[in-house]
DNA sequence: GACTCTATCTCGGTA
DNA sequence: TACCGAGGTAGAGTC
């Protein structure tokens, strides 16, 4: 990894153009080719920056990188104030917890929590137009399509409202309804769901969690 | 903007749970106080992270970055490689051009450019699920809801389509007909607007500075 | 390669 | 502050 301090400005032009006045900044060149520019603040996100794979040029005074798609990023370096070079290796990689997936396996496991009496019938049940996260069968019989977000958004509303005009379409599972599952619910997706007859539940993960390994302890 | 360079692992509770296992890393902390672990690949995103505003506390071999929402990222440091501090000031920041809100405050102005006679109402229309872009009546006094995007993707057609649903409801408006507004606009999204009934209108954003430019050379 | 969906999204706007 | 929408979204998974 390379590690440039520079007074420098930069240019960019792609998906749109952009400019950057002269100022000191840092300028990360990464193993795999990447360059990134960050200024000293504004989080984790660079100014501008040039993913791999990509050409780079480098003058003394002018770096140029460019892509396959004509995107060009042009730096400009007025004074390099410092350049380092690091070898850091391949990483192992970060290990995760908590993501969507967790939720959809852990309520795989447990449907009525979402619902007295809900049964899984199958995960990632298939249509034509994606998965269906869980397809399960309520009390009665029916069948529920269900659709597990951390978030629950307009747009997972409309998501599910599709997959459920799709199952409707299937004389073998109709009547379909839909449950929204979620961690939070906007007030905005909360409206379209009732608009489009689709139940939302707010479903508490830690609590889940909690009880996986409470009844782990039990057996 | 501190820069060190050593062999670390880290892990990460909040949001989710992470860990990295030992590897050598780049260690950035910005002078808004952010911390951003980065490996030597993997595009500008850094592995692991901890937004400003936070509270860190670095002792020789573990640094612990807390924030008030009970985030908390420990850095657990084996070998510190490189450490190198250096002054950047103040960024004057990054000049963009070719947004969808310029695009839109040029619509406003000229709706006439998407279909003769089309007049603006107002800008920022509000509905119960989101503001319209722009709100217009056409030459025979209809109500249009006007939906701005660089690119027309399906999702645009269905956000347009939900307003208009919406606005419908609204006995002065009724009936409303919609204009996806794009510079771009792949077939899948033009099938879309059909099916659902609106027109879909590709704009030249780059002729439109121009007419602007021109104009105020006239005036 | 194109499409789909997630994300500790980030970032900016606004109520 | 919270919510909402855009992004040079990036990145992963699927077909």
């Amino acid at each position: 990894m390379r590690l440039v301090i520079a007074r420098c400005s930069v240019d960019y032009e792609g998906r749109l153009t952009a400019h950057l006045p002269e100022a000191t900044r840092l300028i990360m060149v990464k193993a795999d080719g990447c360059v990134a520019i960050h200024a000293d603040g504004g989080a984790y996100k660079p100014l501008n920056w040039m993913n791999a794979p990509n050409m780079l040029v480098t003058e003394p005074d002018r770096w140029e990188v460019s892509n396959s798609s004509g995107e060009r990023l042009v730096i400009t370096l007025h004074e390099v104030i410092s350049d380092t070079d690091h070898f850091l290796g391949e990483d192992p990689g970060l290990l995760k917890d908590g993501v969507e997936a967790h939720l959809q396996a852990l309520l795989a496991e447990k449907p009525w929590i979402l619902e007295d009496g809900l049964k899984l019938i199958r995960r990632e049940y298939p249509t034509d137009i994606g998965p269906v996260d869980l397809l399960c069968t309520d009390s009665e019989g029916r069948k529920v399509a269900v659709e597990v977000k951390r978030r629950g958004e307009i747009a997972s509303v409309e998501q599910l409202a599709r997959y459920l005009e799709r199952l409707d379409q299937d004389s073998r599972l109709r009547p379909v309804r839909g449950i929204l599952a979620a961690q939070s619910l906007p007030p905005q997706a909360s409206v379209m769901a009732e608009a489009r007859n689709i139940d939302a539940v707010i479903v508490d993960y830690e609590g889940l969690k909690e009880a996986e390994s409470d009844e782990l302890r039990l057996f």
